[in-house]
RNA sequence: UGGGGAGUCGUCUAAUGGUAGGACAGCGGAUUCUGGUUCCGUAAGUGAGGGUUCAACUCCUUCCUCCCCAGCCA
């Protein structure tokens, strides 16, 4: 450490130091994550569990986990599972600190029943179309329930009997009794209950009555001894909700600070919008390694680490805006040139037949497993007389600034020899169909003892010996890299190329013991990853997480 | 047209009255048995006007633009 370079601070972070330097919390840090169990978490909700547990890491303080499950109608068990499978996944621990909020549902009721003895609380006979109705409007103030002063003994009796079951669903609600002519509409008397038999995941019957969001989450964090409650911009309108529960009922108070929520180009991270791309049939599945879920780019070959980089690399900030997609992509292959051992693989093969070399004969050529760690090792790969190379490192007519294969050229074929192009074989179509080629002895190893040099390096595999695994080729789910943004259906932007499934590739043959859940960079094409669910012993599928970069492509598509 | 927020390189993010900095993307180059990695260099920004000040991204003021709020969702 020979520098004190310092990350600046954003803005939380800056709240905390203060508080923690005024002893605002008797120096205690504690964030909670708290996700409603109502569907798979995505990379917006990774931002939001490193911010929170990363902040408890770096304050050596406490972060709890805890299911926001007031909603018995949308929470399912299910739900609950994945969640803490991809929080672990992360690299986050809560120790034992799970709470769902529907442990506090005594508690809550309770202090409801506070709330309406003070006054500060009434039992309301509307509909909820009556409700809406006297709301008023952003520009209108409401007008008050015919109900709004009834005795805090008939509120009482009443709020009871609702918890008891005697009504029936939606017929009565309790609201605070705040301001119906407030310009904030969150504090025109909010509703606190709601009569609703559903069956909760948790409490299943027990409870016929369940409380909202703004009346319940301020009392978990409470309950909780949260210091510092994060949650996004949506939930600004809310804070004055949130500190005046609280305040009516003088209990022990957290901070809630708001920061952007992410928003990713060319993806879509709203629940409800992932909910269509599943059901619709438009990918398969929740963990679709095309879907911006945890798992689902756990499945595609995400690393915890990779994620973990990109939020601290896209900041805690008050303004909205998109990260660019190429930074978590920067931010895999980070992760991944230094991790994942490198293979080859033919993904569109030509025939190579050198005419030079030995029919009916092999040898073993020693390669590196990962330059970037030595400690990775070296490996044997089988070379023969017949290879197969990717087609597009052959070019008939070789453009300027291609220095791969072509008719004449020497190029090198890595970790074996120099390979020169004798021949093109055509098929009557004028397809290329083969490659006749020779090959130099004296370049064992890929150099040449009288020091000649090539330009290009590619990679083969041994026909004979290769193996023909599947592979699948992921791209972005969508075109546009802000979906839906024309004001049109947002599946109108979805790339009907996003999978390509490969059958006939050229592999050399170790990577057929390739085992479930393993990274391997296939050199000079991209990062696979063996898909965890599909493959088999012996049959492994490679889902191809991310290419390499691509220096090439971006020289000939200038023309220059 | 009510209330709450936000405007800094293409993108994300610092600078909290004192040299507008970093990262990704871009461009140029070096190294390289991966057109990968790494390294070096380079261009690019304070929404607009007015004011205060020796000095303004920062303070004041007028305006403009964008986002959120009328669930018994969270």
């Amino acid at each position: 450490m020979s520098e004190m370079e310092k990350k600046p601070r954003h803005f939380i972070e800056q709240v905390i130091d203060e508080d923690l330097e005024s002893g605002k919390y008797d120096g205690r840090v504690h964030t909670r994550f708290p996700p409603e169990p109502n569907g798979y978490l995505h990379i917006g909700h990774a931002k939001s569990i490193c911010l929170n547990f990363g902040l408890a890491v770096q304050y050596n303080s406490y972060c709890n986990l805890r299911f926001d499950d007031t909603n018995p109608v949308r929470e399912e068990e299910e739900y609950v599972k994945s969640i803490i499978e991809d929080v672990r996944w992360l690299g986050f621990d809560w120790e034992d600190r799970l709470y769902y909020a529907s442990d506090y549902f005594q508690q809550l009721y309770d202090f409801a029943c506070q709330l309406v003895e003070s006054g500060d609380a009434y039992v309301d006979d509307q509909s909820a179309e009556e409700i809406r109705k006297t709301r008023g409007s952003l520009t209108e103030p409401g007008k008050e329930s015919p109900y709004r002063n009834r005795s805090v003994e008939e509120n009482l009796d009443l709020f009871k009997r609702m918890q008891s079951g005697e009504f029936p669903d939606g017929s009565r609600v309790l609201r605070a009794k705040i301001d119906m002519e407030a310009n904030n509409m969150n504090m025109r008397d909010p509703v606190m209950y709601r009569i609703l038999r559903a069956t909760h995941h948790r409490t299943g019957d027990d409870w016929c009555i369940y409380p909202t969001y703004d009346w319940a989450h301020g009392l978990e964090d409470s309950i909780e001894r949260i210091t510092h409650s994060l949650c996004t911009l949506e939930f600004e309108d809310h804070r004055p909700l949130y500190d005046w529960y609280l305040e009516a009922l003088d209990v022990y108070r957290p901070q809630q600070i708001e920061f952007a929520p992410l928003n990713l180009s060319y993806t879509l991270l709203s629940k409800r919008m992932l909910r269509e791309l599943v059901e619709g049939g438009y990918v398969n599945g929740w963990d679709d390694p095309r879907m911006p879920t945890i798992s689902g780019l756990r499945r595609r070959g995400f690393t915890p680490a990779s994620i973990r980089d990109f939020a601290s690399r896209v900041g805690i900030a008050k303004r909205e805006g998109v990260a660019d997609v190429g930074l978590l992509e920067y931010c895999l292959r980070q992760d991944l040139n230094i991790h994942a051992e490198r293979r080859m693989a033919v993904l569109d093969p030509l025939k190579v037949v050198i005419k030079n070399y030995p029919e009916g004969e092999s040898e073993e050529l020693e390669a590196i497993n990962n330059p970037e760690n030595e400690s990775a090792g070296k490996r044997k790969v089988p070379f023969s007389r017949e290879l197969y190379i990717e087609r597009e490192d052959f070019r008939e007519d070789p453009p300027k600034k291609y220095f791969r294969l072509a008719p004449g050229r020497e190029v090198r074929l890595r970790y074996a020899y120099f390979l020169k192009c004798e021949e093109v074989v055509k098929d009557s179509s004028g397809e290329i169909i083969e490659l006749h080629c020779i090959y130099d002895p004296e370049t064992k190893g890929g150099s040449a003892p009288d020091g000649r040099k090539v330009r290009g390096t590619i990679h083969w595999v041994s026909a004979q010996h290769a193996v023909s695994p599947e592979i699948r080729l992921y791209d972005r789910l969508f075109r546009s890299s802000k979906p839906g943004s024309g004001g049109g259906d947002f599946k109108a932007d979805i790339n009907t190329n996003s999978l390509e499934t490969l059958k006939d590739c050229k592999l050399e043959p170790s990577l057929i013991d390739a085992r479930a859940g393993e990274h391997f960079q296939f050199e000079r094409v991209g990062y696979f990853f063996v898909d965890p669910l599909d493959s088999r012993e012996g049959s492994p599928i490679f889902n191809r997480t991310v290419t390499l970069r691509d220096k090439w492509t971006k020289i000939e598509k200038s023309g220059k």
